[in-house]
DNA sequence: TAGATTGTTAATCGATTAACAATC
DNA sequence: TAGATTGTTAATCGATTAACAATC
């Protein structure tokens, strides 16, 4: 897997792959060609063609795609096959929700720690995770060997606290909260902005054809 | 207003404006050029004025745009001067928490009704609104001008859900279970697919430069 | 071998950026 | 009026699609 330059647009697509190949798989299907892949998917065989290539020959002429080995490839170039040790910071709805949500578990992506800035929430527990107050975060990432920092709090806070994780040795930050983060080119960001999303649906409603 | 095209990159784009300019009112900024803008949010000045071009003229030779009015010019364009009644289904972790996260009222955004398959959950309020039993669905959609069907169910109960929906006269689907829905075109769908979100974060770490 | 389907090059399409005349 | 900055056309860049030779 040589990485030149893949462009986001080829990244965005990985993960749809991933999900379709892991169905195909479960269904006991062995092999498939681009063809047949987009008619399911509904994007051009060209384009996985491409895609696909981007990272090396997968397929074989005459044959196409064996979908397991597609499936572990995948899950290879996206880092499916590593673990990476998260804390999610913010334990209200949505923080508790993710930490609930625990397929990302199955994904390698493990839960170490809840932290809130409200002291009547730290003790309580979420899925077996005691939250703790935000104070002992810096030295809990460091201890911890934490990788990945979900951030579920409010803009304010989450600026601050960004900066914090900066200082921190965070590999990446996965934000929901409805600002842009302001943090050293070094950190991946991954923004998850509901209200961009909503309203991006609500464009679609109003100027249905 | 009148579109004839627009890419869905501008309209991806819209929202983040929108957000810029409602924190530049807030500060009581009442102007901004293009350039200024485009130093904010780190992007060209060129890419700004071609994407509000798409809309028609927002902005003054020499004067730059004022903010107040572009504001609210991308409210409207977004459809955020209407209101829309919306449901959510499936009252588990994911739902009640965007039950609660109530900027989506200020919005326009107006929780009408929460579903879910589980009898247990029935009855129980969240944000003062009483959890239906999902059998209630169809009915309650048509009796209560529903827009907006807010999917925060696993994948299978999503899939029939989704055709359930499509026999009403639902409007638009904000998606959050992980499969790709098969609706008619008329109805738009908007996909929040966090596991995607996630694994180009991972991407992103595997492959930091 | 013949048929199928990839990997890859070339052509097309669309989106972004640059440039500048129009105009406030 | 002179200066600033838009609106818009033209140039560039990148991504998608088409085509086909390579090869299993």
């Amino acid at each position: 897997m040589d990485d030149k330059n893949i462009s986001q647009a080829v990244i965005a697509r990985l993960p749809r792959y991933y999900r379709y190949l892991g169905d195909l798989k479960d269904k006991g299907i062995e092999r498939i060609s681009s063809q047949d892949l987009s008619k399911l998917m509904k994007v051009t065989a060209s384009q996985i063609r491409q895609d696909f290539n981007n990272f090396g020959g997968f397929g074989q002429q005459g044959y196409g795609y064996n979908v397991e080995y597609l499936y572990n490839e995948i899950a290879k170039i996206l880092g499916l096959n590593e673990k990476h040790n998260l804390v999610i910071i913010g334990a209200g709805n949505l923080g508790q929700a993710l930490a609930n949500y625990m397929n990302f578990e199955r994904r390698g992506f493990l839960i170490k720690g809840i932290f809130d800035n409200n002291q009547a929430l730290c003790g309580k527990e979420v899925r077996g995770i005691r939250v703790q107050h935000i104070d002992q975060l810096e030295h809990f990432i460091k201890e911890n060997a934490i990788d990945i920092a979900v951030l579920t709090i409010p803009k304010d806070g989450a600026v601050k606290t960004a900066e914090i994780l900066a200082g921190c040795d965070i590999k990446a930050i996965w934000n929901f909260a409805h600002v842009d983060l302001n943090v050293p080119e070094s950190i991946v960001v991954e923004n998850v902005h509901l209200s961009d999303s909503l309203m991006k649906l609500s464009y679609g409603i109003v100027n249905k054809k």
